[in-house]
RNA sequence: GGGCCUGUAGCUCAGUUGGUUAGAGCGCACCCCUGAUAAGGGUGAGGUCGACUGUUCGACUCAGUCCAGGCCCA
């Protein structure tokens, strides 16, 4: 019963598998209570890192400890197989973008994503973690893929749905919208000016000769024809500063000086000093434009750079379009899609943003509204393809409106329903669905579901007919969402369908849902229409941090958008996988720890392990050192139950377990303590505390069992013959401790368990595997010891300790080597005396020496060495000869002719074991 | 820069409603055993409880500030 993990556990999967076992276990369960731990998918792409395995054996723990507790718990593990990074892995394989027709690009991306499923597979069955791997849920199923896209009609018939604009990053050399991780930043030179808005309102008026102003800074000149506000801080202090023509400027404090050093122009600070926050709705003047500017506040305005009033364009920006949302102001962006202005002034209409920027400059210039200018070298987006600068530019967009039948205020208070573990997970989603901004649910790409929208050939209206809609899902089931990209609009929808102008021709959306709408679905489908484990809301997602932004919000608004309700009852968060250091892994510092090499050089218990080792409710460390901890906290672990099994090969619980009335008190004190231990782990399993019950066990195996009762045990299991009824006690408890102990540990030593299991005796009633039996109750361990006796033992324990120190000392002045050369004799003080005497029989054995001399405590003797508490300990050599059978000394050592080697009990012992087999007619041991 | 989280011996984890010299296992040092032996047992040394400032008769435990690290945003 060597360890070897890494070889012996691929083997035993092997064996699950050929049982089904899996299969067997949810047949065990028929009838009982369902738990539902739904699944959050992951991302098939490359292999698994420490934080998927991590994911993984957490779920799993869960699963398993809910079906050791009584419960159904099937695990349907699902991958979230849209969107752009196998986009852009298939695109890297094809050489280009646009090589192949989008339906043979699809049909790409689904091979791609179906082959790392599969890698994944394996790679998580390897980690031991139970599910059904033969039936997983792919949200690129045809099904599923319908079910998405139902859901989608299902909101816009609800009317959550409206079309907006919202900037993107836009390639202009390629046409094209660029995702967030297709934008790669390099240097770029831009202008750098500072142009002035005259004021037409605001919170002060300066007296002044000229005019005022309020003064602004940017890169990007070409943005100004679609400046619809002025951002100001609002904790910000400004100040008015005149020029040498009494022009009088507005900006913050701070910059004052920053802008005279950088720009050489001389200002004069004046007195006036104000809060940025009451410039909102102050009112300014376009610079060359006949357009009244807002004021407006926003947090994002900085001091490193700048005036302290940012010019906002909010179809040009993030930041700016959100500020725009908040104000009510259009995301403005006259340009197309070659980046060309379609509207505007001569100096700049028809020409590409990089043209219009000098022109725009000479635009100001003319107009008096350049202060200075300059130019500015910074790391600026590029598209990664073409290496072209790239612009914000806002493109229309599909948003769910959080705000449409009280969407924003119904998903916060369902959340502040669900049980958030640690319960601070409350207030984090609800802060952020607090502030979040509407949905955008569109995205310009081809690998997801399709929006399924039709617009009117002849007059551009959208179709709102949704039983005619609701059409298009057939084709989804039949031939997944790739009909959308292969069918014609006429196809796919029923005959004959018309629009309200009377035309019949349809023109399809292009753009396909944001894969969070996918993956917020999957409650739709694999909690509902899996017919055999129907249960919505779910029992519990158990997912990283980062997923409060993702999926534990996603699934959140489409639960409350189409059910009124949230999809799960409790939200269990863990933390994030950090190396030795504490720093995330990653590719670029190379400290990545891949669960794949922990698999291969210690075994996938001991990942588990470490996963059980520790708090995963803050940050989990990896390093060769926890694991190499790890691996000793197994051994030892391991040769603890091995012990256990070794002593077990004659026993046979049936056959030879002893009445609870038979067994000896010493062992019974054990088995109380053992279901102390039993019922403390099942409230740790049941509050998800996983860690609490590996120390505790582990505690439990190095102290209570290895270093303490399987040592004393020893000589018991040794030397008493074996069917002695003093052997078959200590045997009776050693096999319901190792009965219960396997089974405790088995939710994270899922191998190791399972081969424990094989090799201890069993009653008939016991399942074949330990992942079908059930948790130890408190009733399989005899009646609980009476208290008064418990105590007794307790105290006994302390002098065990003494005695032990005092025999340490002994050994150090070379009286005595092993503890079985000594004779202790107990100078007991009333307090300790009646004790003493009542167990005295067992007292050699307890502190493992050969002889124990009770008496009454030296009168007078004070001299505090050995002695306090009423109890003096004193060690001397053991009398008599050592016993060549069990090692301990006796006088008795030569007295019996027979066999002149042995003590007294080996005299008695011997004497059974011959009539034993004189019985039976075989030999004894 | 913002929201949230984490910070107890070299490592992992306990520390009950604030109350006596802060606990455990591992590791380490030294010793013993050789019938769990690529084992087993014993003894012992390790912590200004991230830092600082408050509240209190008393704080690892409460409050505030800061530092370090993490997740998500900007």
């Amino acid at each position: 019963m060597k360890a070897n993990l890494p070889e012996a556990e691929p083997r035993q999967l092997e064996d699950w598998n050929q049982k089904r076992l899996y299969d067997r276990i949810l047949a065990s369960r028929e009838g009982a209570p369902l738990y539902i731990l739904h699944d959050g998918p992951p991302y098939p792409t490359g292999e698994i890192h420490l934080g998927t395995a991590l994911n993984k054996i957490l779920k799993d723990m869960v699963v398993r400890s809910k079906t050791m507790a009584g419960f159904r718990a099937p695990y349907i593990p699902g991958w979230d197989c849209h969107g752009l990074p196998i986009e852009t892995q298939v695109e890297k394989e094809l050489g280009r973008k646009g090589a192949v027709e989008p339906a043979e690009f699809r049909r790409l991306c689904r091979k791609f994503a179906s082959r790392y499923v599969e890698a994944h597979i394996r790679d998580f069955q390897r980690l031991g973690v139970f599910g059904q791997w033969d039936a997983p849920y792919l949200t690129m199923d045809f099904d599923f893929e319908a079910r998405i896209a139902g859901a989608f009609l299902e909101f816009q018939e609800k009317g959550y749905v409206y079309r907006g604009k919202k900037p993107v990053y836009w390639c202009l050399h390629d046409r094209t919208a660029l995702a967030e991780a297709e934008v790669e930043y390099d240097e770029h030179v831009s202008p750098s000016i500072w142009v002035r808005y005259e004021v037409i309102q605001a919170p002060i008026d300066p007296q002044r000769r000229g005019r005022f102003y309020a003064l602004i800074w940017t890169t990007t000149p070409w943005t100004l024809p679609a400046s619809l506000a002025l951002a100001f801080h609002p904790d910000f202090k400004y100040v008015a500063a005149e020029d040498a023509e009494g022009n009088v400027y507005l900006l913050a404090e701070d910059r004052l000086e920053p802008f005279m050093a950088e720009t050489g122009v001389q200002l004069t600070r004046r007195a006036e000093r104000i809060e940025g926050r009451k410039f909102e709705g102050a009112r300014f003047h376009h610079p060359f434009l006949d357009r009244e500017i807002a004021g407006v506040l926003a947090d994002y305005v900085t001091l490193d750079q700048g005036t302290g009033i940012v010019h906002t364009a909010p179809g040009h920006g993030a930041e700016d379009f959100y500020t725009g949302q908040k104000y009510g102001l259009e995301a403005y962006a006259p340009i197309d899609d070659e980046g060309r202005f379609t509207e505007g002034l001569d100096d700049y209409r028809g020409k590409t943003v990089f043209e219009a920027n000098p022109l725009i400059l000479d635009l100001l210039r003319r107009r008096g509204a350049l202060v200075a200018s300059s130019k500015l070298s910074h790391s600026y987006p590029h598209c990664w393809r073409c290496h072209n600068p790239v612009i914000f530019r806002a493109t229309e967009q599909w948003f769910v409106n959080m705000e449409h039948r009280d969407l924003r205020r119904k998903a916060i208070e369902n959340a502040d329903g669900v049980q958030w573990i640690p319960d601070w997970g409350r207030d984090r989603i609800e802060s952020m669905i607090r502030t979040r901004p509407d949905w955008c649910l569109s995205r310009q790409r081809m690998w997801g579901t399709p929006i399924v929208v039709f617009y009117c050939d002849e007059c551009g209206k959208r179709l709102e007919d949704f039983a005619a809609l609701k059409h298009v899902l057939d084709w989804f089931r039949r031939e997944g969402a790739d009909a959308w990209f292969a069918r014609s609009a006429e196809e796919l929808l029923p005959a004959g369908t018309r629009c309200s102008c009377g035309a019949g021709r349809w023109r399809k959306e292009n753009d396909i849902l944001d894969v969070w709408f996918d993956s917020g679905s999957t409650h739709l489908v694999v909690l509902d229409y899996r017919d055999a484990y129907h249960r919505f809301p779910a029992d519990i997602y158990l997912e990283g941090p980062d997923q409060f932004r993702g999926w534990f919000q996603s699934s959140l608004l489409v639960g409350v958008g189409l059910r009124e309700r949230s999809p799960y009852r409790s939200v269990l968060t863990y933390g994030w996988a950090l190396d030795a250091d504490g720093r995330p892994m990653s590719k670029s510092l190379g400290n990545v720890i891949l669960p794949s090499e922990i698999c291969q050089k210690w075994g996938a218990d001991l990942l588990r392990l470490w996963v059980a080792s520790q708090d995963y409710h803050a940050d989990l460390r990896m390093s060769d050192r926890m694991m190499t901890q790890l691996a000793e906290a197994y051994r030892k672990l391991r040769n603890t139950f091995r012990w256990a099994l070794g002593n077990l090969g004659d026993f046979n619980p049936e056959r030879d377990a002893v009445a609870d009335a038979d067994l000896w008190e010493f062992d019974r004190w054990m088995l109380s303590r053992t279901a102390e231990l039993a019922e403390r782990s099942r409230g740790w399993y049941d509050k998800f505390e996983f860690q609490r019950v590996f120390h505790a066990v582990q505690d439990f195996a190095v102290v209570d069992l290895s270093a303490f009762y399987f040592d004393i045990l020893k000589d018991r299991m040794y030397t008493f013959a074996p069917a002695s009824a003093g052997r078959r006690s200590a045997q009776t408890a050693v096999w319901r401790i190792a009965h219960a102990l396997v089974r405790l540990v088995a939710p994270f030593l899922v191998f190791t368990a399972e081969e424990v299991w094989k090799y201890l005796p069993h009653r008939s009633g016991d399942p074949e595997s330990v992942h079908m039996a059930r948790f130890p109750a408190a009733d399989e361990f005899g009646a609980p010891l009476d208290e008064r006796l418990g105590a007794n033992w307790n105290r006994l324990l302390v002098l065990r300790e003494r005695v032990l120190r005092a025999l340490e000392a002994a050994r150090n002045e070379k009286l005595i080597a092993g503890s079985l050369e000594a004779k202790v004799r107990l100078g007991a003080s009333d307090g300790w005396r009646e004790l003493l005497e009542a167990y005295r029989a067992s007292l050699p054995a307890l502190l493992q020496v050969s002889q124990v001399e009770v008496a009454p405590m030296r009168p007078g003797d004070g001299d505090g060495s050995a002695a306090h508490d009423g109890l003096e300990i004193e060690v001397q050599r053991a009398e008599g000869a050592k016993c060549e059978r069990c090692w301990n000394y006796s006088l008795a050592v030569g007295t019996f002719t027979e066999y002149p080697t042995v003590c007294e009990r080996c005299f008695a012992a011997l004497g059974e074991i011959v009539q034993a087999a004189g019985e039976s007619g075989k030999s004894g041991r």
